[in-house]
DNA sequence: GCCGTTTTCGGCCCGACTGTTTTCAGTCG
């Protein structure tokens, strides 16, 4: 079984994968120890193979939640490709079953119910056995299920073969680095959707001025990693990475580097609308330049090609045909140098990853102001939620790090408390005035009726101890739809209440998403971006925040936490009431 | 299978809810 992707995603994908079996075979606290695993190192910045290599066995065991026989299955995967214990899982459930129970309302258990009854070892099949209403006369099963069943695989259908913004990213910081290395790049550029920032991404294109590109073709087309040439020419190169993703590289001239970045970035409407312009001026706009019948205006930059079209140079994230080219005003848009803090981070406390102080010395290299500590509360038992004796434990723990770090940073206490069905919350009032700023989320009985979900959260944004509504949708990207919501709703009800909603910048989530940021901005709803953090590294999610924030028009005036720690305070409800 | 400022062995992964059942699987991160 050869799954897709970086030698430590695919490990992860199979601990993963031996711990839903050893669950589905009711075996305890085993799954869990793979999962963990899988957790951590998914979110490694090193690949395994690298630190065995260096390290050794004694290496990889030091990586939280490996032991001894984790990291025999580690070397036996850098050294075979398999892991034994997994390939003997391989025979008796085809990996089809194993995608089948990542449907919502299937689980591992009754995806191999479904293989041993009805021969179901696929989506196809699956489909095909639901439409008959084979499956809901099955014991165990019903008319709903059979239902969530046909839903889940038309959600399925509709991702695609698309990456997440965050995976695209860093794919392609890692290729641009390779070719910057050659001293024939004198620029390079992301290009397409990627460029703009789409929270999911197709192929890589990138876009490079030389005067060498025969040598810089051969030097991609060479890159480690690469498991299909689809094509190669002197202007254009087209490859396919391991990690599933296509990459598209386009080299011209200097003097086209604007041009070409322009129209490869895209979007299509907006590139068909900026010619109509052109035409419109008596112009002629393509990849290699901006011309007036034969004589060429100008083409070297994607500024001088706007200020000839009379228009402002647009930032790629806007450039959408979303009203950013009638647009008197351009917004100046968030990035990611004006945020100060980030105030969604979870510590050891809760399950995360990290001690709080080592979570502060990441804030400080990131240059933040100040950092919020938000764990998850006592709803959530299974990541070990803090209950009020916790806080206050806590708490004493976050003023001695203060009194530490003083001059450095400062670290406020939050949490990320649970929005029950009736919209009250899991910690009592009087504890939650205790905390700096409180963070409230929806975390489970996700399937509520729209009007029902509404209230749930409009009840919450009306309790006075409540500063934020975090990841407000509830998406999960490709997995999970949102939840039911009024969300005009809710937006208006934030704006009355002073309710701050959040930007979740996990790759996951990326909640809300861009039209929606565009909404609450247009509304004056105060918006903060959280990383959502488990482990230290994850504070950049911020970033992937900042891309999305900046697809919804966000100015700084519109994220609270590119404030100032004072101002930033002043803003909360809490600090806010006469 | 991992882990240790109580431990090198005995803890860890709990509970409320939904759908479909009359005991259970799956969902929330």
């Amino acid at each position: 079984m050869k799954i897709k992707g970086g030698i430590n995603k695919e490990l992860a994908e199979i601990f993963n994968k031996i711990a839903d079996y050893l669950r589905s075979q009711k075996v305890e606290f085993k799954p869990h120890a793979y999962q963990r695993v899988a957790i951590s190192i998914s979110s490694l910045e090193k690949e395994v193979s690298r630190i065995y290599k260096e390290e050794g066995l004694k290496g990889l065991m030091e990586i939280p939640g490996v032991g001894e026989n984790i990291a025999l299955k580690i070397e036996e995967y850098i050294k075979t490709g398999k892991v034994s214990d997994y390939e003997k899982i391989g025979k008796k459930i085809p990996p089809g079953v194993f995608e089948i129970a990542k449907i919502e309302g299937i689980g591992l258990k009754r995806a191999q119910i479904l293989y041993k009854k009805l021969k179901i070892k696929d989506m196809n099949s699956l489909e095909k056995a639901a439409k008959k209403g084979l499956i809901a006369p099955l014991f165990g099963f019903g008319g709903k299920t059979e239902k969530n069943i046909l839903e889940g695989i038309a959600f399925f259908k509709t991702r695609k073969d698309k990456i997440s913004i965050a995976e695209a990213f860093l794919i392609a910081e890692r290729i641009k680095k390779e070719l910057l290395s050659l001293k024939e790049v004198e620029e390079i550029s992301e290009a397409g959707s990627l460029r703009r920032r789409k929270e999911s991404i197709g192929d890589i294109d990138i876009i490079i001025a030389s005067k060498s590109p025969k040598k810089v073709m051969d030097f991609f087309v060479s890159l480690p990693g690469i498991t299909k040439i689809w094509g190669k020419g002197k202007t254009k190169s087209s490859i396919q990475l391991k990690e599933g993703i296509d990459v598209d590289l386009r080299v011209v001239s200097k003097e086209n580097y604007g041009s070409a970045l322009l129209y490869f970035t895209g979007s299509k409407e907006h590139n068909i609308k900026i010619r109509k312009i052109a035409i419109s001026k008596g112009l002629k706009l393509n990849e290699y330049g901006i011309y007036k019948g034969k004589k060429r205006l100008g083409g070297k930059t994607e500024k001088e090609i706007y200020s000839i079209l009379g228009l402002s140079c647009l930032p790629p994230e806007l450039r959408e045909d979303k009203g950013e080219i009638e647009e008197k005003k351009i917004p100046n848009l968030l990035e990611l140098k004006d945020i100060k803090g980030d105030l969604h981070c979870h510590s050891l406390w809760n399950g995360g990853q990290n001690k709080i102080e080592e979570i502060a010395k990441t804030a400080i290299e990131r240059g933040y102001e100040y950092i919020g500590i938000s764990d998850h509360t006592k709803f959530l038992k299974i990541e070990r939620g803090l209950d009020e004796k916790q806080l206050i434990e806590q708490r004493k723990e976050i003023d001695k790090i203060n009194v530490q770090l003083k001059g450095r940073i400062t670290l406020l206490q939050g949490c990320e408390c649970n929005i029950l069905n009736d919209g009250s919350v899991d910690i009592q009032e009087k504890e939650l005035r205790k905390l700096d700023y409180v963070i409230a989320g929806v975390h489970s009985n996700l399937k509520m009726s729209r009007d029902e979900m509404t209230k749930r959260i409009i009840t919450a944004m009306k309790n006075p101890n409540i500063d934020i509504i975090s990841h407000p949708t509830g998406r999960l990207i490709n997995l999970r739809e949102e939840y039911r919501i009024d969300f005009e709703k809710i937006l208006k009800i934030a704006k009355e209440t002073g309710t701050i909603l959040e930007i979740n910048g996990s790759p996951y989530r990326l909640d809300l998403k861009d039209i929606y940021i565009r909404r609450a901005k247009s509304i004056g709803v105060k918006m903060i971006i959280g990383s959502d953090a488990h482990e230290k590294s994850q504070t950049r999610f911020m970033e992937f925040g900042v891309f999305q924030a900046r697809r919804g028009w966000a100015e700084e005036k519109d994220i609270i936490n590119s404030f100032s720690l004072n101002k930033f305070l002043k803003l909360l409800k809490r600090n806010n009431q006469n």
